[in-house]
DNA sequence: GGTTGACTTCAACCATGGTTTAAGTCGTAT
DNA sequence: ATACGACTTAAACCATGGTTGAAGTCAACC
């Protein structure tokens, strides 16, 4: 089984290795090994358990849910139901948010044409 | 030309009031009138800046960049140019976030898949 | 004329999500 | 043997974005 460095793991996600630290103390990454120096080892199934952070992260779940969402994995088979109905919620929740922030650039292309157009208008304006 | 109160203002734009006192406290809405008692009032082209304040906050433009844009509108028509570039910025940066939400929507997906098919296996297994 | 409701100010407080720092350990290359 | 780079810990520090509390003012209703 192969493991992998902090440093390689920090890179495979593009975080800073104290983010991984962090993420290690508040209980989302259970179970690090270490080496005899006492350095992080982390297994391809921890790699992929961070990748799963990751995108809890990028799509703003709070450090408290993924949290749940861990000891649930750690709690086994028995949570299944509650992993499935927060991974729903969640995307449901993403969703919501993805067609907040598509409305709302509505309002900044409504801004973009205004400026946009007077600009124009300044310049034709010039040397009359 | 209407004017309305701070309480009007927070339903308009379903947030707290303290939110917008502590918005103006930041300089993201200069110049509110207030009446005799001491009393917020918003004119209609304010209630439209706080308007265009939740469409870049609902984006996640920090305050420090809000407070930018209002400081270029107070400069006036010398600014224009940036303000055109700054929203142009912004909206790529948006479309950006987008992006990355929707992929990790991907990642989501794949484990609620995952799950539904072990919740399915499950209750097949049951009973055999 | 007293109470109620909507507002005011200012400062203190809070949660979130990390980042930074200091001091130290280990393995390897010179 | 020593210097270097990668790593370790724990605690302190930081920015962001508000929220809350105490104490007070004012207008309007009973």
């Amino acid at each position: 089984m192969n493991v992998y460095s902090i440093s390689e793991a920090a890179a495979r996600y593009h975080i800073p290795e104290s983010t991984i630290r962090y993420y290690e103390k508040k209980g989302l990454l259970p179970f690090i090994e270490r080496d005899k120096a006492g350095r992080r080892l982390f297994s391809e199934d921890q790699m992929t358990l961070l990748g799963t952070i990751m995108c809890l992260k990028n799509t703003n779940m709070p450090i408290s849910g993924i949290k749940q969402y861990v000891d649930w994995i750690l709690e086994g088979e028995s949570t299944l139901e509650r992993r499935l109905k927060m991974m729903n919620d969640h995307r449901k929740a993403v969703l919501d948010e993805i067609a907040l922030m598509t409305d709302s650039i509505d309002g900044i292309d409504y801004k973009i044409a205004r400026y946009a157009k007077q600009i124009q208008e300044r310049k034709h304006g010039k040397g009359e």
